[in-house]
DNA sequence: TAATTGAGTTTCAAAATGCAACTCTTTTCG
DNA sequence: CGAAAAGAGTTGCATTTTGAAACTCAATTA
């Protein structure tokens, strides 16, 4: 049984991490989304030991993030895929890796490049957004915690 | 020292979580964007344990996610602030609260609420957009590992 | 000036991680 | 068809990380 440590929170940031918040999953996430879907291929791509490999299949199949199918001609072969769940993470993932080109660059590395297949444009960079389309930053939203009254003026 | 297991991975994602990718960096700088910014503050909301605290808040000044501010009168006495860095992960933290309402939901719990603090209506979905400002699913995308020259054809 | 708060260390136990070796199927190839 | 290789894990053990509680020591507050 795998412990889930902020499941419970009344913070669904909380939750979240609770799923894919830890040093390997939203890797596997990741690299699912980029087609990997067997168990040695994730190994191999990550680097990752395999008894862990094992178990973050395990807790994303459990969470319903992926899913595990049997793809054997006659007998048991498996492929690890997204559910709509796990594929919902693609903002995520996009907002993450747009940070991660922004702020953490590899010396003598591009950016990755990831583009609009249709078109061949590039994706613009995820922006948090109000109903019309405005970009927002931190400094422009109130965070309304229902619980409490707090109205929380949401600041660096 | 604090080690860093994807410093050098050629993958983005993989070093930006290589700076926020534990079980708490990421709540920190939730917290800190709501407002808090003093060591048992964080301790008080977060139940996490002092040391820690005291180890993540150094990564993350470290990483140049926070920095450290004194604000004593006559000593040392301390606050702990967004970077630019850390400020512009605000749209990786709604993506993922937003992931956690629809996925995650508390059962009896509203999902938050966050609105823009001029016009009072809530902000939108995250969304990964072209340039024209058209959503884009991660079958809509390609992606080019610059390294090599495979084009990845993204999917579930 | 004494008591309290803030911001950590230290110590030690418990849990998670990493690694290598070992299983047992299922495919593949000659 | 049978042997060898590949897939998908387990198991055991050493190393790291976490977590909890007690302990410092400076800065505020009463």
């Amino acid at each position: 049984m795998v412990k889930k440590r902020f499941e419970d929170s009344t913070c669904s940031v909380a939750r979240a991490l609770d799923e894919v918040g830890d040093w390997w999953s939203l890797r596997i996430v990741l690299l699912a989304m980029y087609g990997t879907r067997r168990y040695v291929d994730f190994q191999q791509q990550l680097g990752i030991a395999r008894n862990i490999l094992c178990d973050r299949l395990n807790r994303l199949v459990e969470n319903e993030v992926m899913r595990k199918e049997n793809v054997g001609e006659h007998g048991c072969r498996f492929e690890y895929r997204l559910t709509e769940k796990g594929r919902d993470l693609f903002t995520v993932l996009v907002a993450l890796r747009q940070w991660g080109d922004r702020w953490t660059p590899y010396p003598g590395q591009e950016p990755m490049d990831m583009r609009d297949k249709r078109t061949g444009r590039p994706v613009a960079p995820v922006k948090v957004c109000d109903q019309d389309g405005q970009a927002l930053s931190i400094r422009d939203v109130l965070v309304n915690q229902d619980d409490t009254d707090a109205v929380c003026d949401a600041e660096d």
